[in-house]
DNA sequence: TCTGGGGTCCTAGGACCC
DNA sequence: TCTGGGGTCCTAGGACCC
């Protein structure tokens, strides 16, 4: 059977989550900025035609702002979340396949759906996202996932398309081709496009008319997966079922400057259990934790210092009491005095299923009552909100919580007004 | 003054083993 | 004077994605 996906991109996704409960933002100049209102990471249209460029420092637009030519919202996590849910959910009414690519992106797998209309098909998913969500989105069609991304990116520029493009037919997919940069094929970055343009490979049907030994011996075998995809030959499978991740990783830069030790433990404790959240999620635990510490890399005035620690611990964890603990460990061995510290991090690997752990026979750790307690503490965290109950280490400081004055109200989970009780 | 955060995959090279 | 070759594992670094 001939391969048949579609991808479905919202558009200008966190500005769209921000238009649908205020639509008074509609027509107008949207933008939302980064943790700590930072720089700019999402642009409606409008913005876009302004000339704001993604990741530009909130500086340099602040007069925009400040003269009201230009919205600004700083990023929503649990908003645009729960809109994505929302959206994922419209679209596996179309499908028995689909794989959540990213918080924006969903393939769809339509191999089978040949004798359907696809162009009609593809409307109607359009549509039906826009009327059940309130978010506009693009669809491209086409029989491999980056024709697929790459028919998208066209059914978004084109007016005639108007949002929707297929691309079945070899010469549609050809001129297609010939429509797109190299800069803008999915899997060539900036150093590849680089690259490539100086070969005089400057489109993707350019690439595709390279010889696929000299593909493997400048861009590995990703490359030649992308030649063939491109080519039409299906090479990248639709991964239904979200693979567990290998690493799980929160860090942040602060809000504020932090240059002691306990503001800079609570931080990293917090991020700590955030890990432990995110493993539990997905049912697993870490053998291995690493923290990190870096102060402002953009200052030319302060100091510089950069360090990390990383611990094997005795036996895989999700807990938060456990892996705050180790994490402060490694913190002490790596804190010095006297740096404006601007941001550390939790990483966490050698991810086991939770199933599957390792016991070690003189651990001291009371694992059952340990993954009780965390049972509850989710249970709570689900019905009051992210953090409500936490070890004691992470505090209650929060001189280091990030800057985000321009945040936009929860609208569609409940707020976090609730006291927050600390465990010892 | 102010510049995000969280991931994946692949390769080369060194250490080590038999 | 002779001083192989193949395999595995680990790590660092580089590319990419959203």
């Amino acid at each position: 059977m001939t391969t048949l996906f579609a991808l479905c991109d919202c558009n200008n996704f966190y500005a769209s989550c921000e238009r649908v409960f205020n639509p008074a933002l509609n027509g107008k100049p949207v933008v939302i900025l980064s943790n700590n209102d930072g720089c700019v990471i999402a642009r409606s249209n409008e913005a876009k035609e302004q000339g704001i460029q993604m990741g530009e420092p909130y500086f340099k637009i602040r007069n925009l702002v400040e003269n009201k030519l230009v919205d600004a919202f700083s990023s929503n996590y649990v908003l645009y979340g729960d809109m994505s849910d929302r959206v994922m959910q419209t679209l596996s009414q179309f499908t028995p396949n689909l794989e959540v690519y990213s918080i924006d992106e969903c393939f769809l797998d339509l191999s089978g759906f040949s004798s359907t209309n696809l162009l009609n098909y593809a409307w109607e998913i359009k549509q039906t996202v826009h009327q059940w969500t309130g978010i506009p989105v693009s669809l491209g069609v086409a029989p491999t996932k980056a024709l697929a991304k790459l028919a998208n990116k066209l059914a978004k520029k084109s007016s005639k398309a108007n949002g929707v493009l297929v691309l079945t037919n070899p010469f549609h997919i050809r001129k297609a081709l010939e429509a797109t940069k190299i800069d803008n094929v999915w899997g060539i970055g900036r150093q590849y496009a680089t690259f490539l343009k100086k070969r005089n490979v400057h489109t993707a049907y350019d690439f595709t008319q390279l010889s696929e030994n000299w593909v493997r011996q400048h861009m590995t075998v990703v490359g030649v997966r992308l030649l063939k995809e491109l080519r039409g030959e299906s090479c990248l499978d639709l991964e239904d079922v979200a693979p567990a991740k290998k690493g799980i990783c929160t860090s942040r830069s602060f809000g504020a400057r932090v240059n002691t030790f306990e503001d800079l433990q609570e931080a990293t404790a917090s991020y700590a259990a955030r890990c432990a959240r995110k493993l539990r999620q997905q049912k697993s635990c870490a053998k291995v934790i690493t923290v990190f510490v870096n102060t402002n890399q953009f200052s030319e005035r302060d100091s510089q210092y950069h360090a990390s620690k990383t611990i094997c611990m005795p036996v895989a964890t999700s807990s938060d009491m456990e892996l705050t603990q180790y994490a402060i460990i490694a913190l002490k061995a790596i804190y010095r005095d006297g740096y404006l510290y601007k941001k550390s991090g939790v990483y966490v690997t050698d991810i086991v299923p939770e199933n599957q752990i390792q016991y070690d026979l003189l651990d001291k750790v009371n694992r059952d009552k340990h993954s009780k307690l965390m049972g509850v503490i989710d249970n709570l965290s689900d019905r009051f909100g992210r953090s409500k109950v936490r070890v004691a280490t992470q505090g209650f400081k929060n001189t280091w919580q990030l800057k985000s004055d321009f945040k936009s109200p929860f609208y569609t989970t409940k707020l976090n007004d609730i006291p927050t009780v600390y465990l010892r």
